[in-house]
DNA sequence: TTCCATGCAAACCGTTTGCATCTGT
DNA sequence: ACAGATGCAAACGGTTTGCATGGAA
């Protein structure tokens, strides 16, 4: 699944006019492989064995170019750090585990009739929506107060 | 209706321990009449001729400290900095004009039914989710490409 | 040969911190 | 007198940029 993932992710770079150079392959498997939000600085930091010479800046151009291409998605931290997951193009949402920072897409949209609602009551015209769930995936038990990872409340 | 809920927030700041000094009581007002998304740094400098003296690590401080006692929002944004909005203590979502960067908050939530279906689904236990809608305010008529301070998407 | 990409290191800039001073209780 | 708050300036740290080098088309 990873293999096939990458290569369509090759193939969106080449698409967008980009090349698909081991290095940022190297990274895009990187970020793939940690289902969860991860910054430049982890990612670099787990890709020193593989590439020892991997540039930091080398890995945050990448990143932006993957969110620029649609490969992946940045979220902006409380602390002023980026934290980026991979992602499919497709709309969606994210559910955020609170306890180990597991990030699982969730397919489809249910805001629709709740857009149209709130488009009668305040006269804006809305043309997007940002949506996160947070909580505990199946293996981390019970909801608890010890937030990980937080995306914008 | 400024007066009141700054009186309002006076209070909730003697609550929680707190003094409602004229710098607060200053940040809080700009705060207020800014209907958006703002940076410190934008409070501190419209405050310049109100409070010559006012330092900018005040300001930050006042605002973290409003978020701690609930009369604020942060939002971390895409190019490392944190942007505060004055808010209410009961749950609600955010409406923001991309156009002119207003910032209304859309009372209630419509969100219990996706929820319980989303948990269903997933395997995960939602505790909390956070939800911005972006598009054009009334004033500024019909939605365009121009971003002005998005929050996370 | 041309253009994109990389690595390195320095610069950037929003934010935080240390510390002396000030203020209200 | 004391604890909390402020102002100033220096430090911090994640991110960005400049520039020379390297490599694919």
């Amino acid at each position: 699944m990873a293999e096939e993932a990458l290569a369509a992710a090759a193939n969106r770079l080449e698409a967008c006019g980009r090349r698909a150079t081991p290095q940022r392959m190297a990274v895009l498997a990187a970020l793939l492989a940690q289902r969860s939000y991860v910054t430049a600085q982890d990612l670099h930091g787990s890709l020193r064995r593989v590439q020892p010479h991997l540039g930091l800046a080398t890995v945050y151009r990448t990143l932006e170019l993957m969110v620029e291409c649609g490969l992946a998605e940045s979220f902006p931290q409380p602390n002023n750090e980026m934290r980026y997951v991979f992602c499919s193009a497709r709309h969606h949402h994210h559910l955020v585990c609170t306890r180990c920072g597991l990030v699982v897409e969730a397919p489809g949209c249910a805001l629709q009739g709740v857009e149209q609602e709130l488009e009668r009551q305040s006269h804006f015209a809305i043309s997007d929506h940002a949506l996160t769930f947070f909580g505990t995936c199946q293996d981390c038990g019970t909801p608890s107060a010890a937030a990980l990872t937080g995306a914008t409340p």
